[in-house]
DNA sequence: CGAAATACCTTGACAGGTGAGGTATATTGT
DNA sequence: ACAATATACCTCACCTGTCAAGGTATTTCG
């Protein structure tokens, strides 16, 4: 993984409502998407997802349900809630805004950096 | 303050390097035009703005000095060391890479949410 | 004279993320 | 037949960045 943990961090119950938007699925199957589709450079660890699994379900945004497989390891299933929907938009909402912030914030300096020694104020 | 913490968390370093890329600066005055850049939507608080510079400082980001003001409240001084410059830009380096990924993840449910209740998988 | 602004700082607590460990079943290679 | 790997879940203790709340000292303004 070659993202740093604390750029992520805020963002993974977003993530994970938008994989569920996509319709339900489990814990095991959430994060091998994000591997796949960052090309291995991203993703949950197990602990930091199923915490997540945990506050989401406490907030609403989800509820889980054990899947019925004949076969294979137990999956708990999650499904996103209208409440879950709401928070992701309002989620997405803030990043437009906090993205655009941050962007601001960062660059302001780049702008006159001329790479030499500032004096004084 | 509109935009949340966590969002922001991680970020406070490579703000306030940028900062200091357009020339020495005092935690007041950085804050203050951090203010007013984000029109008040967004500022540090000032237990995390002088965590941050304890934390560059010790990583020899930045380096600090008494200003020699005749009147007022004294000022500590923060000027950006080289080490300060290349590791602001390897931050912004891995915003790019991060916020991309972000975006990805998190737009990739909206893609296809029909508000309707998904059945699993 | 008192309030507000400027300017600095510390402490304790919180919340999200994570390393390291655990359980159980199914598949694949030798 | 048996070990290794993949699938799939979970918990606990710890770390780190943030922040609320408190503090100090000086200057300016009504």
């Amino acid at each position: 993984m070659s993202i740093t943990a604390d750029l992520i961090r805020g963002h993974t119950d977003a993530i994970i409502l938008a994989a569920l938007l996509q319709g339900d699925s489990y814990g095991y199957r959430i994060n091998r998407s994000m591997y796949d589709m960052t090309d291995g450079r991203y993703e949950l660890k197990e602990a930091t997802l199923y915490t997540a699994f945990r506050r989401l379900e406490e907030s609403g945004f989800i509820r889980s349900y054990w899947g019925d497989e004949a076969t294979g390891a137990r999956r708990r299933y999650y499904a996103i809630t209208q409440d879950g929907r709401a928070a992701y938009h309002s989620m997405m909402r803030e990043w437009q805004e906090a993205s655009g912030l941050l962007e601001k914030l960062m660059r302001f300096g780049a702008v006159e950096d001329n790479g030499g020694d500032a004096e004084q104020i």
